[in-house]
DNA sequence: GTGGTCTAGACCACG
DNA sequence: GTGGTCTAGACCACG
């Protein structure tokens, strides 16, 4: 089943995790083309936010083109397109990678150990 | 030469981008114990940024125990101290991977292509 | 009710005599946990000081783990967690109670009297 | 024998710590009415600090009357006076221990423990 | 309304 | 010359 948890305190905005879950979960098949997102409102009171932030999260979605929005219905996943290049893709992932990279060895992990973790939290959202 | 270049109008801030350099330079070896940092005011006017800037970015590196400002002089690389609990460092460790796997898969990168970008990263920093 | 007091012209900068005060009233039992603080703004213009002092002394308070951010909600007390490990915790106990017996000897207090006044204290934070 | 340490990298200026050590040394009885202090440049050098910095705190001793300068032969301790008010005295004492009360709550200390690492300073102090 | 980042600029302490 | 603190004020992101 396909649930959105999020984490409060830290730097990630909660719309932003919102809108990062629902990607991840298109990407990862969790949600197929045609599927439903969960209410505003109900997601608003499950998750215990404002839902003018999930309203934020989902009309973000929908200006990148990953749903669509049903007058009256909800909103649906639509066929997700890649809008980047090649190129671009792999640029913005070195770019989110070396800060991640120098952050790990400040904390005193070493390469095994970070990738560890990055199997096991790639394992905890395969699982969910 | 151990230079710090800066990109604005991007989401990530200026003080987190001098921040991760200077982990980098450290975790790389580029930067040894004892070294001095740029003073904040050279830095300042080299990036053209205002001092304030680089003082949050420094200060963020002490509270860290990365670095440490020596009165009058500068700032220094220090030798390197664990000062966080385990847990506390894993707890770091994780809030810092969880916003990276959704990027990478949100730009259509599998588990295994992120890990090898992460290997190549490790490799770069320290054959420089 | 929690009021914070600042002295000006003193050798204490402002931003440590809040994080000071609110160190005292968690610690005390005036605030615990999940109370908000004092709106940044809020707080600044009863105080009669700009605001950037008191969102320094506030990321201060976050660094050290007992407060926390809520992206446009405020700061809040969080359940105190031991971030540091029991060598930095005593490094920096220590780098704190090195003043504080020079100064007390400086003053012409002896050992003893020192003590009877540091008990006095913590009485007085736990009655209140 | 009369030895001053200095640490670096913490948030006390090296003057500061050179005074208060002199002072407390003086109050302990370690140094005497008459005794001379270390030479200006000899302690700087011992210290690896600028020669300056001695003088400083050398000159900041001299106008609270606690040494004297003889002109050609050095500086000399003088009869110690207590300059403030009982009332003044620990209005300043009770001042500085309410923050390291803060803090080594905050750390996790008790109230015990604390007072434990007091005693072992007084008695680093007097063993020197 | 809440915090987060940044600039421009001042004044001071320290070495 | 070096960092540390603080002000005044702007603009933006988040909820």
């Amino acid at each position: 089943m396909f649930r959105i948890q999020i984490t409060t305190g830290g730097k990630v905005p909660i719309y932003r995790q919102v809108v990062d879950q629902i990607r991840s979960a298109i990407a990862g098949g969790v949600l197929a083309v045609g599927d439903p997102l969960p209410s505003v409102r109900g997601l608003a009171s499950e998750l215990v936010v404002n839902p003018n932030t999930i309203a934020k999260a989902y009309s973000s979605l929908v200006a990148d083109g990953v749903v669509e929005s049903q007058q009256g219905r909800g909103y649906f996943v639509t066929q997700h397109r890649q809008i980047y290049t090649k190129r671009e893709r792999k640029r913005r992932l070195e770019e989110t990678i070396a800060p991640l990279v120098a952050e790990a060895v400040t904390l005193g992990f070493g390469e095994d150990e970070l990738i560890a973790e990055i199997r096991k939290r790639f394992a905890k959202m395969t699982n969910r």
